[in-house]
DNA sequence: GACTTGACTAGAC
DNA sequence: AGTCTAGCCAAGT
């Protein structure tokens, strides 16, 4: 899809300050499950004022290589929304986005991410 | 146009 | 729990 690319960055701008969101749930909640690849490769080229730095490997670490340096910028970015990494990663089952359908309803459930982010 | 390279992931060992 | 593998697919060589 054409698209693709905006709807990252849209949906990336909903995640609320304090939750972060795994790039596999929104790939998934664009319609595409398996472009969690697409979703990184397109935060590369983010516009300035999207909360890039909500979004997490499906382990909840920051997937960025060291050699950009901005992995180190993402955990800062992070810490400042009130987010901690403990052993290098966000425990998910707390600060995990339910995902936009959240935003129509559903609370109490964070299955959802649990789902796409086992093991935390 | 073939081949490599990832801001990824789920599943199999 | 650590590694490997197979899908994934846009970009860069």
């Amino acid at each position: 899809m054409i698209d693709f690319q905006r709807a990252v960055w849209r949906l990336v701008g909903l995640i609320p300050r304090g939750r972060v969101a795994t790039y596999g749930q929104i790939a998934g909640w664009l319609g595409f499950p398996r472009r969690a690849r697409m979703v990184g490769r397109t935060l590369r080229d983010v516009p300035r004022g999207v909360p890039w730095q909500r979004v997490v490997n499906a382990r909840g670490g920051i997937s960025l290589r060291a050699a950009v340096g901005s992995m180190v910028t993402q955990r800062i970015l992070l810490e400042q929304e009130g987010v901690r990494l403990r052993g290098g990663r966000v425990a998910l089952r707390r600060h995990g986005w339910e995902g936009p359908a959240g935003k129509r309803g559903r609370r109490s459930s964070t299955k959802r991410v649990q789902a796409t982010a086992k093991r935390v």
